[in-house]
DNA sequence: TGCTAACCGAGACGGTACGTCCTGTCTTCCC
DNA sequence: GGGAAGACAGGACGTACCGTCTCGGTTAGCA
């Protein structure tokens, strides 16, 4: 081992101040307004106590946005025993959610973040969605010990699809509807094909479209 | 009125260069890479060449990227007449095509643009998106009228979440790999729900936990 | 030849602008208070602007200095026929012109800029006191035709002299009054050796001690 | 009153070891070179040590300077009797020992220190230039009891002629060469006017200028 | 022997200037 | 009028240094 702890120690409240600015400025100015000089100026700190600590702009984004995600979480889908019903709740929640000029800012931010550096943003979008991604297979896993769900779904793909689409209206900026949800969820719920084409094909058996 | 075009007009081969050169930069150095003087340097070309042109950096790149992608095509999806397989082999492919470092890069690239401006990124998703939507649309509806799917799927949704996981994959530069299509496709196509659920869902009643 | 003048010339303006800026900080508050900075706002004009026509503070700080010496330039020495009077007025007048403290600013920051960098500070002095090395060996030469100096006299070493002392005085701040000026030319004009001593020196011959 | 030495004591060693270090530097790499993180860094020593013992930059480089000149001493003018010849070859030596690099260099420092702040620049070169000032006002005294030299002649004024041709070199880097000092000397000795003038000057004639 | 004070090396801190780079506009001469 | 060239104001970047502050640890006198 090595170094025990020598000099100054780096100052815990300087890192929240600089984290906790970078939001801030993220939120109210985008990825543009928020420079390197006015992250430490309004942190109260110097430009050199960033660089020591983060090696460029993108880093300092990518984990301000970490950080700041984690303590603004939704709550997770409720178990009313309807699983349909909970995840259009749970999904219109956070589509709302993620419609805040706030949350849309971070999503952004670290969007530019891990394109204009070698971030490993999957890394990020892991940590970003992690807590969203447990949620929903908690309530899924539930789902299919209820019997309402195929237990042979693939939850990460589902969670995929959440965070692929996410993600898209988070760049684009396009809203995400209640209507959007719904569809989304219908679609996921469903499936494409139809039930003759699936598992076990009941023959001749027409299910009767919604009148 | 219109002046009906008076003085020189505008060299479309200095239009094309511009366009190939930022896509050229794009590709091999990332967006940061590209900028406006670099652009004109290697188009051979005056920096107010491109400003008369486009109003900023986020439009050229976005003409660009879009120009780019449309002369790359990627073929439809064929008719055997099993709808699931035409779509697994036309994901793979598409799935592939998107791995490709250059076009990883457009992504990427009109990414960033639509996050520092103003640009309808919507907007230009679509036109991105666009042919493959088309593609995609068309092969669905062939897939409703051969009896394979469902009459009453929403075509867009289905789309959308192309969309939103092949911008996650272009973002985070993690590869989408074939099993990753092959499961994201059988989810489409299945469904979460069993389909006992789908038909009549009892109401209030509890299925016994597992023991 | 080449490069035939092409692109946006210049602006003569902006150039002058600089200058003047430099003076002024230069003037009021010393050389580390002239920052690239401060000059370029001041001048309202960008740094790029400073740095495509100077390769470093220092560089700005000579021509900035020596184009201000010259617009202030003092009178020569009247000929009034008395060379050593006409030398003393005048050598008052240079040093009371120095004890101004926009002067010493000058020249203190002309030998700042000479000692951080590579800048070629013997050509620096000789320009900065050119105009004043020239006025004051015309009134030498005058005062060796009218008879009155020695015609063997070193008109530069004389020179330097003088360019020492006002260094000195310049950079050390303390005020060359005009008894100094007095005693200086006194030294000068009479010499330090005895006339015995100067006109012929008898080889090893002891000169007998004043009585 | 006076606390009399309570606490650790400060360490020479430390001392002499920056003072060194801020020499070397200075000699090495000049005055902007001579940072004192590097100092302290070269010395082994922690930036505290320094800023306990010295206020400023400045004040370090101006204590480095005199103690690094004061060790560097140059011997005094011999008294073969011959003031002329022993002031020449005393003067000769001091062009050529202020010609080293070393020297040349503590002498910018030096003098960069006095700019930069504060100090008192005319006691610093009065330290700096105190020994052989007083050398030579020594040899000076001897050869006016000698009879070789006026009785009337300023000592001090004759030494500040030295020195602020020492500072011109110095400061210049323009190296000062042994015909230099000759022609110094020989201007002093001398003095520029002519023995007519400076005792009575008959009335009336007009010298024939040169033929 | 322990207490207390002042030192020590190390290095983080707020602040500020540096010199480079890029954006979007402008100004020149050439077609 | 368009086009290539390049200067312009403005402003962010990342680095470096100044002088201060804060760690853990050492070295003295005093108790």
């Amino acid at each position: 081992m090595a170094a025990k702890q020598r000099g100054r120690p780096r100052s815990a409240v300087a890192h929240q101040a600089i984290l906790e600015a970078a939001r801030d400025l993220l939120a109210c100015g985008g990825y543009e307004q928020m420079t390197m000089e006015a992250i430490a100026a309004r942190a109260g700190v110097g430009k050199q106590t960033l660089y020591r600590r983060w090696p460029s702009k993108s880093a300092v984004v990518a984990e301000a946005v970490l950080s700041g995600y984690l303590v603004a979480e939704t709550p997770p889908p409720a178990d009313s025993g309807d699983v349909a019903e909970d995840l259009r709740l749970w999904l219109r929640q956070q589509f709302e959610w993620l419609g805040a000029p706030t949350v849309t800012a971070l999503v952004r931010g670290l969007t530019a973040a891990a394109i204009d550096s070698d971030i490993d943003a999957a890394r990020l979008y892991d940590h970003l969605t992690g807590p969203g991604r447990q949620q929903l297979t908690d309530r899924l896993s539930a789902g299919v010990r209820q019997g309402q769900l195929r237990p042979d779904i693939d939850l990460e793909t589902v969670a995929d699809v959440f965070a692929g689409t996410m993600l898209y209206h988070g760049v684009t900026g396009a809203p995400a509807t209640a209507p959007d949800a719904d569809r989304l969820l219908g679609l996921l719920l469903t499936g494409m094909a139809l039930p003759a084409n699936t598992a076990s094909k009941p023959p001749g058996e027409e299910p009767a479209p919604s009148p």
